[in-house]
RNA sequence: GGCCCCAUAGUCUAGCGGUUAGGACGUCGCCCUCUCACGGCGAAAACAAGGGUUCAAGUCCCUUUGGGGUCACCA
């Protein structure tokens, strides 16, 4: 390890959907440690897979990290001295690199096909050998292999992974990690369509932007030794390697928190009445301790209180309740000045009411009938007990039912946006698909969503209503009706 | 399955060789009280198992078991 270098570390989401809360537990403790050590927090957008990247999704992140009070000292809304903070507005120094690699023998090109790449996994699997690339264009010539590619054959460039020996590095939490060589492929550093993969923007990005601590998520630590390889191969010095333990789904399924089985997005938890304090305070408790029996902190006292001897290795469930319970202290010992600006600023504001009274104008002669008429639009979770007897459909199990309402949310998930229209053309073609009658499919939408019979124009209501809230009560319906009504609520 | 990481109550965790194994969420009980909350008090609940090392092991080592991650032209 060389003399201290001034700290920089970085968040680097990848623009694929919501703002997620690993982002926010990452971004945390990459924030923490930058504050606690008067280093910089840099926020750069992995954007360098097109056909997953959404264009929603960067302003999300960007608000959502606000939203928190996570702020970044560069980044690309902010600027910065390593600017553009955009991977695919980097692209240039990603081709030079892979260069660079060709140029001194570090790294190849392959002319292998996806076609063939198929062929020899199925080949692999049948034979039950380890699966991976065989290393076909390894050994080609590379003058021959650079005439291919000016004539424009298609092509990817690959790293020259060691053919054997040890491959180590040090995470600061867990000490020296030791992989073999034989365990990795030749890892593909630029795609066919000129973009790089994670591995050598990572790289590349990292060492370019001077970062010197990369704290990461713990899922990244198998991939850590190619990384180690790249910046052997560029002859560069590594950043301190830290990864955090994943977050993990509660019940029984223990695997790292996903959006099929938990609300992941962090809109989700703003919308449903979260303090971003108190959402704060608990990812600080996941996997890190302040110390003595202190739970309750703000992020000032974190960053005074910090120190990486305090994080532990568990993995750590993300459990809604004691978050529910921190929240609640935080509204409790808040000034009722605070607290009135805070619901302001949820939902009791203009611009959330201008979204109901389109759907409750028409249907009140009063104006006290406002709040007991659209309550739904006020809550969180609903109670579907007393509408039990509306969650069937005839000649339907319940478990059927549960899956179709299900398959009603997997269709918002590949989608971009929440929209009105885009809600009405999916709930349409799900009516379809289910083939039960629309008074009974939409019916279920109905109560699952509204929790009520007799409700304005659905696909407007769940507009209105938001897309974390509206997926979440769907979800919700969907568990209460498979369980017979016996789900916890 | 190979490899890697991890392991204290249902959950989040304290513990860094000698503790009646501490705190918190949740659960249950009692008190407060016009109700409901809040609050207060209390209870049940954990060192995954087996071997070592040591005068002494939740703490160090090994094995097993369990959980997780990862094995892409995704990040």
């Amino acid at each position: 390890m060389a003399a201290a270098r001034p700290v920089r570390v970085r968040i680097a989401p990848s623009p694929t959907g919501d703002p997620h809360v690993g982002t926010a537990y990452i971004a945390l403790f990459n924030y923490v440690f930058a504050r606690k050590t008067g280093g910089k927090f840099v926020l750069r957008i992995e954007d360098t897979d097109q056909t997953r990247a959404r264009a929603d999704s960067e302003g999300m992140i960007f608000d959502a990290l606000r939203w928190v009070g996570l702020t970044w000292d560069e980044g690309p809304d902010v600027g910065g001295p390593h600017a553009p903070y955009r991977q695919s507005e980097r692209r240039q120094h990603y081709v030079d690199h892979a260069k660079l690699l060709l140029e001194s023998g570090a790294a190849y090109r392959c002319f292998c096909t996806e076609d063939r790449l198929a062929k020899l996994r199925v080949q692999q699997q049948a034979e039950k050998r380890t699966s991976g690339y065989d290393r076909q264009c390894r050994g080609l010539d590379p003058a021959a292999g650079r005439d291919r590619a000016a004539g424009g054959e298609a092509h990817v460039v690959r790293l020259k992974m060691p053919l054997e020996g040890p491959i180590t590095f040090k995470d600061q939490l867990r000490g020296e990690v030791v992989r073999q060589a034989t365990e990795f492929q030749d890892q593909v550093l630029l795609k066919s369509d000129g973009l790089p993969t994670y591995h050598l923007a990572n790289v590349v990005d990292d060492h370019l932007m001077e970062i010197s601590h990369v704290i990461r998520a713990e899922e990244w630590i198998s991939t850590t030794g190619i990384h180690v390889v790249l910046y052997a191969a560029f002859g560069w010095e590594p950043p301190e390697f830290i990864h955090m333990p994943l977050l993990r789904n509660p019940d029984k399924d223990k695997t790292k928190i996903s959006k099929r089985k938990n609300p992941v997005s962090i809109n989700y938890y703003r919308d449903s009445g979260y303090l971003p304090q108190a959402l704060l305070n608990f990812l600080g408790t996941m996997g890190w301790s302040f110390g003595g029996d202190r739970e309750k902190f703000t992020l000032a006292e974190m960053i005074e209180a910090f120190a990486w001897e305090r994080v532990s290795l568990g993995a750590p469930v993300f459990d809604l309740k004691k978050l529910t319970w921190l929240n609640e202290q935080y509204i409790h010992e808040m000034s009722l000045d605070e607290l009135a600006e805070r619901f302001i600023a949820w939902r009791l504001n203009k611009d959330y009411l201008v979204k109901l009274l389109p759907l409750a104008q028409k249907r009140i002669k009063k104006l006290d009938e406002l709040i007991p008429l659209t309550e739904y639009f006020f809550s969180g979770d609903l109670d579907y007990t007393p509408l039990h007897a509306e969650m069937g459909v005839p000649e339907v199990t319940p478990v059927d039912v549960s899956k179709a309402l299900l398959a009603f949310v997997e269709r918002f998930e590949a989608r971009e946006g929440w929209s009105t229209e885009m809600i009405e053309q999916e709930m349409t073609a799900w009516t379809e698909a289910v083939g039960w009658k629309v008074s009974h499919a939409k019916g279920l939408i109905r109560v699952a969503v509204t929790g009520r019979k007799s409700s304005p124009e659905l696909s407007a209501v769940m507009a209105a209503l938001g897309k974390e809230i509206s997926r979440r009560r769907l979800r919700k319906a969907a568990e209460y009706i498979a369980s017979g009504g016996k789900a916890k609520q």
